[in-house]
This record gives structure tokens, C-alpha cells and sequence, in this order.
RNA sequence: GGUCGCGUAGCUCAGCUGGAUAGAGCAUCUGCCUUCUAAGCAGACGGUCGCAGGUUCGAAUCCUGCCGCGAUCACCA
């Protein structure tokens, strides 16, 4: 039993004795720092159910508490609020009972729920972006801080791998790829490039090229519209399409090529940003599902079909509208395919649930998506969430590929790397690394100033970043965290003296108090994270940790004090705060260093 | 136009299921390194929580209306 439920038992009971009411719901809150205390119970939600003054009701209770439960220490009453000051034992208590354990995390059960976490989902034609560094960085850590709460996850991306805009690519890339010498065309290897970057590069080619045809085909007095339909280009991409459609081999054959340079050059990103997937799902095997399901469940009339053959489902009553499932033509569109990706994925896994992380500008696809699910009765539909995150915006608006303004997401993390350089130099703190050990830090602290600029914001909203104001390494940052990391692995490697004596009297100083009361609340805070999967929780709670201990640091002596009690309770409180810093990062994808 | 989301300090963001005098960081200004890492600490300055009503003992938080910004409303994905 918790503090709050022994406060809560006790409550019950007083007021029943006194007031003959039976109060099921107390509100406890942590005591504002202004005033003294520990722990607040708001005593005027209590005058529903009572008549009476609520200094006097919380008096009562103070009085009581203090009298009957050992851990209260004192009590004072400020308007309706009962503030409660707990005796030094009961923190020790809890210091000593989570001080050698894996504190926080849950251990994933035989019967966890089992939790799908799609991720990334990424385009073959383009290489990725800072809107897609956010979803990586929201769909890991969501992943994480899953299973640190008892789920069992599998994480998972979907690859659009096929369609017009891939066949833009080939087309482009057969008509325009520059030739050595002996005729043959370049590839990445040769072009030294990055397979993704390459095969984006001929999809901007293609662009340009079909802007020219049009331009041309303007002139010569076509409308713009007709003129985007009959450029050459164009109707040679729609043939690619089709020719991979009919199993074409050539076709095939180009297509797997330039989709295995995408692919290498995707892994070498999700690998620089420290993402991982347990199951790749691709748009060309799933995008046939979904057909039968709609076809078996026309028959039982939840969906219907239109005069020309087309095949919808209404969902008026959900406060949706009606919503096409099959063209007339019998093929199906993107929703359809959704929903014959999850019961895939579902058969695949046996799963529970599914978190799709994707932008808030697919709202409105998810909402219909899910009620579809849930109107055909699955189970497990009542467990999807759309992890909707808000869009990165830059100083000059939107990110548009277009106007070149896309941030991307190689770049961003090499420009960070050379700016925890840069900066790592000027302070010198690095004797004795080597080379190779430095850059590696380097890269551990530019990418955790990255991440923790990302992961620090509600995931809901939008956010801003500005490239030219590189991100910042002082104050509530990734770097200030690591560095109180390194900090206190500093003392450890000092403390060489026997301190695994476990403390059992002790009088606490204020900023060791307010310190275990951080700790404390470490675990409520994961599943408050993981309730509204929202990795900002525990970045900003690592961030108050962080400076409570920064407080403590600077404040007291934590190696330099005579009193050997103190030494030892010290050394231990600052290990177990390096433990949980370097826990809560963990969920966050950032990794933290022994020194910098 | 319908639907959804957002609007908190000059800037970037916190603020849990309503609770005490709305919090951080950056920026600006003051102190603190012969003692455990100053990427730090201590402090100052900075707010009509978009506006107007309502519910409540109590509203940044809930409800309604308005204003502003964004997304979405495709037989695109």
C-alpha cells in the first residue's frame, strides 16, 4: 500500500467515526514548495459530503494522521488545504527498498497485453526528413515506454514501396542517369551516395523534366491540366506502373534495385538515429488486403454498394460520413488497404492493440479507420490509438520539399555532431580520449541535444525549429541531463570507500528530500506516459530530477563531508538518481556518457 | 462552409483527472570556480493564460459564443 491509499484508509475511517459519512475519493496533491509540507489532501471537495468549516475538518484530520500514522511528522492548515510533513524514515524507507532494484520498470508478464507500435512508414523516393525524425524519435520512445509498463511490443514500419511515385524514379532514373565512359549508368556506389538520397535525386529529376514538358506542351496552347495529363513523362511512368502491376520482369527487376539502395540508405539513418523495427510490412504485399473482408462483409450489410458497383460503408451514425471502400472498378484505395494491413498484422502477431504513430493531418483517416474496425466487431479494435503528432514547422513556415525548405534528417544529425564538437573543444575536458572515443561522444551528445529538443514537446502539438539557432546545449536540454549524468559518474569513480552500507537513521537535508521525492515519483510518471504515450512526460520529468540533483550538487557536499553516515547516504542517493537518468533516457532513445 | 486541433513571459515550451501567489529554459542583468565536472548553482527582470460570457467555494484547465492560426473534408497515399 502507497502513502496516499494508507492516508486515504485512514481518512475514510476518521470521518465515518466523527461525521458518520462514508467518502470513497480524497484529493491528495504534492505540497506547493511555499508551503510546509509533504503531501496536501484538499479538504473542499470533503464539504459536499460534510457541513462544516474546512479549516476545522482539516484540523480534525491533522490531528488524527499525526496521532495514529507513524509516517506523519506534522501538519498545518492553510485555508482548505491540509498540508502533511512525513518523518525522514519514511523516505529512507523507500530509498532503502527501491535502492537495489531496477527502480520504475515493469516486467513484461506471460499475459502482457501484446502492443503493435507502427513507426517511420516511410515514402521509396524520398530520403527522410525532420518530420520524419520526429516520428522515429515519438514511435521508438512510445515503444519503449511501453514495454517499461508491462506491454509486449513489437515495433513496425510500413514501406510505401510501390505506386506512381516510385515508377517516377525508374523512369527517371533509366532516361537520365549519367554514364561512365563503357555507357553503363551511375548507381550509388559509383556516384558515391547514399541510396536514398540517389534515388530522390532522380525523383526530382523526373519533376523537372515533366515541368518542362508541360511548360513546352503550355505553349504550344494545352491547357495546364491536359497538358499534365499527356507529357510524355507521365504516361511512360503510368506504363512503368502498369507493366509492374502485370509482374513485368524487367520492371520488377529495376524496381527491387532502386527500392535495395533506398533501403540501405534507410538503415544507415535509422541506424545513425538509433531506431530499430521488429517487422517491416511492405505497401506491395499488403496492398491487395482488405478486398475479401469488404466483399464478406457486404453480405452482411455493413457495408453496401452503390448503383455503379462501388463499395462503401456508412457512417453517419458515428458522426462520420460515407466512405468508399472499393471503386467501381474493384480496386481498392488506401483505407481498405489500412484495414487489411491491421487484421494482417493482427493474424502475424496475436495482438492486442496497435499505436500508429502518424501526423494529425490523418485524423480524420484514423478516426474512420478504427470505427470501421470496431463496426466489424474485432476485439482488438477497442485498443488502436493514433499517436497523432503535430508538424515541425520552421521560421519560414511549413516544411515544403518543393521550395527546398526540408530539413534533412542526415544533415541535421551531422550538423549536431559538429556542434557538440565545436563546443566540446572550446570547454577540453576530454584529455585522455582517444580520437575515435571523442567522436563517439560527440555524436552521443549532439544527438541527445537533438532528441531531447524533439521528445521534450507534447507530442500533439506542433512544434517549431529553427536550423539557424542550432539547438541549444544549456538549460532544459539533452546535454544539461547527460552532463549531470557524467557528473555524478564522476563521484562514483572518486567514492573509493565501502558505501553499499545500507542507512537506517538519518536527518535529511531539504535538497535530499526534495530529491527522493523526485524519485518517488518515477514510476506514476512512466504510466502517465504511457496512458497518454506521451515521451515529454518523462523527458520533463528527467529534467526536474535533473535539476533537483544539479541543486543538491552545488549545495551540499557530497564527498567532502566529515560525517561518514552522510557520505555513504549520498554517494548512494546520487548513484540511484545516474540510475534513473540513465533509465529515463533509455526510453527516450538517448544514450548517456561516462564523462564529458 | 462542416469537422478536428491549437492560442500561456520578447522567443521556445511545462502546467496531471478544476485547487493555494501560473512555472522552466533561452535572451537581458547581478553574484558564485585555490574544495566532488561552471555544459553548473543562487538571484533579478519579464504574464489582462486570445476575447467575452457561463458552471463552481475555486477556472489557464470544464461549457457556450466570438477572434486568430493550422489541418482536414479525394474513386491520392
Amino acid at each position: 500500500m502507497n502513502i496516499e491509499q494508507i492516508l486515504t484508509e485512514k481518512a475514510k475511517e476518521i470521518l465515518k467515526k466523527k461525521y458518520n459519512v462514508e467518502i470513497e475519493n480524497f484529493e491528495f496533491q504534492a505540497t506547493r514548495k511555499d508551503f510546509e509540507g509533504d503531501i496536501t489532501l484538499v479538504v473542499f471537495p470533503l464539504l459536499r459530503h460534510i457541513k462544516g468549516n474546512p479549516v476545522k475538518i482539516g484540523e480534525e484530520l491533522g490531528v488524527a494522521f499525526k496521532e495514529e500514522l507513524d509516517q506523519i511528522k506534522d501538519f498545518n492548515v492553510i485555508q482548505g488545504f491540509l498540508n502533511l510533513t512525513f518523518e525522514d524514515q519514511y523516505y529512507l524507507e523507500f530509498f532503502n527498498r527501491i535502492k537495489n532494484e531496477e527502480f520504475g520498470i515493469k516486467n513484461i508478464t506471460e499475459d502482457a497485453p501484446v502492443i503493435m507500435v507502427e513507426y517511420s512508414s516511410p515514402n521509396t523516393n524520398k530520403p527522410l526528413h525532420l518530420g520524419h525524425i520526429r516520428n522515429n524519435l515519438l514511435g521508438y520512445s512510445v515503444a519503449e515506454i511501453l514495454k517499461a509498463t508491462g506491454n509486449k511490443v513489437y515495433k513496425t514500419q510500413i514501406i510505401n514501396d510501390r505506386g506512381i511515385h516510385i515508377c517516377k524514379s525508374m523512369v527517371a532514373w533509366q532516361k537520365f542517369a549519367e554514364k561512365d565512359a563503357s555507357g553503363n549508368p551511375e548507381t550509388p556506389e559509383t556516384a558515391d551516395m547514399k541510396g536514398d538520397k540517389f534515388v530522390g535525386k532522380y525523383y526530382v529529376k523526373f519533376d523537372v523534366e515533366y515541368k518542362k514538358q508541360i511548360a513546352e506542351l503550355v505553349a504550344q496552347g494545352v491547357s495546364e491540366k491536359e497538358a499534365e495529363k499527356q507529357a510524355p513523362l507521365i504516361l511512360e511512368a503510368q506504363e512503368m506502373l502498369k507493366r509492374w502491376e502485370a509482374g513485368d520482369q524487367e520492371t520488377i527487376d529495376l524496381w527491387n534495385t532502386m527500392n535495395s539502395w533506398v533501403y540501405k540508405g534507410f538503415e544507415k539513418t535509422y541506424k545513425s538515429l538509433g531506431v530499430d523495427f521488429d517487422k517491416n510490412y511492405y505497401e506491395s504485399d499488403t496492398y491487395l488486403l482488405g478486398r475479401d473482408i469488404v466483399e464478406k462483409n457486404l453480405e452482411k450489410g455493413i457495408f453496401f454498394k452503390k448503383d455503379d458497383g462501388s463499395i462503401w460503408i456508412d457512417l453517419t451514425e458515428e458522426g462520420l460520413d460515407e466512405k468508399l471502400l472499393l471503386r467501381a472498378d474493384g480496386t481498392a484505395v488506401y483505407m481498405t488497404q489500412d484495414l487489411g494491413t491491421a487484421i494482417q498484422r493482427v493474424e502475424d502477431f496475436d495482438i492486442d492493440g496497435m499505436v500508429y504513430t502518424v501526423g494529425n493531418e490523418q485524423d480524420y483517416h484514423f478516426k474512420v479507420l478504427f470505427a470501421i474496425l470496431q463496426k466489424l466487431g474485432y476485439k482488438w479494435a477497442e485498443n488502436l490509438y493514433h499517436l497523432s503528432y503535430g508538424m515541425v514547422d520552421l521560421p519560414s513556415g511549413r516544411m515544403k520539399s518543393r521550395e527546398g525548405t526540408v530539413v534533412d534528417a542526415d544533415d541535421l544529425m551531422e550538423e549536431m555532431e559538429q556542434t557538440a564538437k565545436r563546443i566540446s573543444s572550446e570547454l577540453g575536458k576530454l584529455d585522455g580520449y582517444t580520437e575515435k572515443e571523442k567522436k563517439a561522444l560527440y555524436k552521443t551528445i549532439g544527438m541527445a541535444a537533438l532528441k531531447y529538443f524533439i521528445l521534450k514537446v507534447d507530442p500533439r502539438k506542433g512544434m517549431m525549429f529553427d536550423p539557424e539557432e542550432s539547438v541549444d546545449f544549456q538549460g532544459d536540454t539533452g546535454t544539461f541531463i547527460q552532463y549531470t549524468y557524467a557528473r555524478i559518474q564522476s563521484i562514483i569513480r572518486k567514492a573509493d570507500f565501502d558505501y553499499d552500507r545500507e542507512i537506517q537513521e538519518y536527518t535529511l537535508d531539504e535538497k535530499e528530500k526534495s530529491l527522493l521525492k523526485q524519485l518517488e515519483v518515477f514510476p506514476q510518471t512512466l504510466e502517465l506516459a504511457a496512458k497518454q504515450y506521451s515521451p515529454a512526460i518523462v523527458a520533463n520529468y528527467t529534467y526536474d530530477l535533473v535539476r533537483a540533483f544539479n541543486s543538491f550538487y552545488q549545495n551540499v557536499s557530497i564527498l567532502g563531508t566529515e560525517d561518514q553516515q552522510e557520505k555513504i547516504f549520498r554517494v548512494q542517493l546520487s548513484k540511484k538518481v545516474a540510475e534513473v537518468i540513465k533509465t529515463a533516457f533509455g526510453l527516450l532513445g538517448i544514450d548517456v556518457p561516462e564523462r564529458m
